[in-house]
DNA sequence: TCTGGGGTCCTAGGACCC
DNA sequence: TCTGGGGTCCTAGGACCC
């Protein structure tokens, strides 16, 4: 355990500003602009910038009133998760080609293993083809790290953007690493880079000052993490595939509201649209949980577990118990979320104590005009409201 | 500047069982 | 009678990542 092995030879690649860079292949003229994209409406957030606009304070996570304000000429963009998911795949598709064992991590990121490949040299020529290759392909720019685990690797790929790439050997880990920002470490967000503050830690070199055992009282497990990732030690395999665990949807509303009629209708659509995922998925759930948020930004869930189902019926009704217990203030909501989770492959049971079959053919029936006519094309009564269909866009985007 | 949405993992307390 | 100890599951909340 501990100690770096520098026969370990990972590489971690990562898609520079990635919606951006699917926006300008689609249309050229935002070349060298300032980019925003975000959430429609004026509750958003920026999901991903234009480094034109991060001259300008701009980052992702940001609020887009705050974005539009310091940077007021940027072009704004809703955004075209179809159009990333479709290139996200198309570089999946080269990478998973071009690597002996492989780990997308996110929809712009990519962990391989080259481990017992060649020597290091032969990595880094070997990464950098690689590289070549998906530009070429994809006309997307994409940055890397290279070096003896995901930590490291992912830490250098930040140091390589935009559009570089670079290597970090095993003697150059300790003074890499050392007199960067604890921030830079994977694992250090807002609240431990602040209470890390409090012990006088700011860079990866103070952290090391601190004794394990002290970081392990204060953090836990993550206390160990932080311990070792300050040494450059990471011993995270690289896993080609993981069982998603859960499936969530939650929606803010552009204004805050009372109405329980909506919230439930929402909520009910939201149940609705989940449920056919899971079927689609061939997956049943065992746990349903609802989420609030008050206008004040207090936020609640209550769960609860339930037998295997995929049935909308059967989580709806779930779903808008939770919710009665949940909605205890006469305080508007911003935001109403349903997350199915304790999933696990399997077609739909038939329980035998009801008689459900019936139902299933109904399901099967009603999915399969969903697939064909969209997501939203069908819905329960419950799901309607005020005469229309309960969903206007502004309350309530299906999408991601 | 009032703060998205979809995920993962960890923690802490209580129930329950042996 | 004045109180074990470990294991596991469940719930609720929170940190973090992209």
């Amino acid at each position: 355990m501990g100690g770096l092995d520098p026969n370990r030879a990972i590489v971690h690649m990562d898609l520079d500003t990635f919606f951006v860079s699917v926006e300008r292949k689609k249309d050229n003229r935002l070349n060298g602009k300032p980019l925003i994209i975000g959430g429609t409406g004026d509750r958003g957030v920026v999901s991903s910038c234009s480094y034109e606009a991060r001259a300008f304070g701009v980052h992702s996570a940001m609020p887009i009133r705050l974005a539009k304000r310091l940077c007021p000429h940027a072009i704004l963009i809703s955004g075209d998760f179809e159009a990333y998911s479709e290139h996200s795949h198309m570089v999946s598709d080269i990478v998973k080609e071009a690597s002996p064992l492989y780990e997308k991590a996110s929809i712009d990121e990519f962990y391989i293993d080259l481990s017992g490949m060649e020597r290091f040299f032969g990595s880094y020529l070997w990464a950098r083809d690689l590289r070549n290759k998906v530009m070429d392909e994809t006309g997307l720019p994409i940055s890397f790290g290279l070096s003896v685990n995901k930590m490291v690797a992912k830490v250098a790929t930040g140091e390589a953007k935009p559009n570089g790439h670079l290597q970090i050997v095993a003697p150059q880990v300790s003074g890499f690493l050392a007199p960067m920002p604890v921030q830079k470490i994977p694992l250090v967000g807002k609240k431990t880079a602040q209470s890390l503050t409090y012990l006088g830690v700011k860079t990866v070199s103070n952290l090391r000052e601190i004794p394990r055992p002290v970081l392990e009282r204060v953090y836990g497990k993550q206390g160990t993490l932080l311990y070792r990732r300050a040494r450059g030690e990471d011993d995270a395999p690289v896993i080609p595939y993981t069982e998603q665990k859960s499936m969530s949807t939650e929606s803010t509303f552009s204004q805050d509201t009372i109405d329980i009629v909506k919230l439930r209708s929402v909520l009910t659509a939201m149940v609705e649209k989940l449920a056919f995922g899971l079927r689609k998925q061939r997956k049943l759930t065992a746990c349903i949980s609802v989420k609030l948020r008050y206008a004040n930004f207090e936020t609640f869930t209550r769960q609860a577990r339930i037998p295997y189902t995929a049935n909308d019926d059967v989580l709806i009704d779930k779903a808008l118990h939770l919710f009665t217990r949940l909605y205890d203030r006469r305080i508007r909501v911003r935001l109403v979320g349903v997350r199915l989770s304790h999933l696990v492959p399997g077609g739909m049971q038939i329980d035998l104590f009801q008689d459900q079959v019936r139902q299933v053919d109904l399901f099967q029936a009603l999915d399969g005009i969903k697939r064909k006519y969209g997501g939203s094309s069908i819905g329960k009564a419950s799901g309607i409201y005020g005469g229309k269909r309960a969903l206007r866009r502004e309350d309530y985007t299906g999408e991601l």
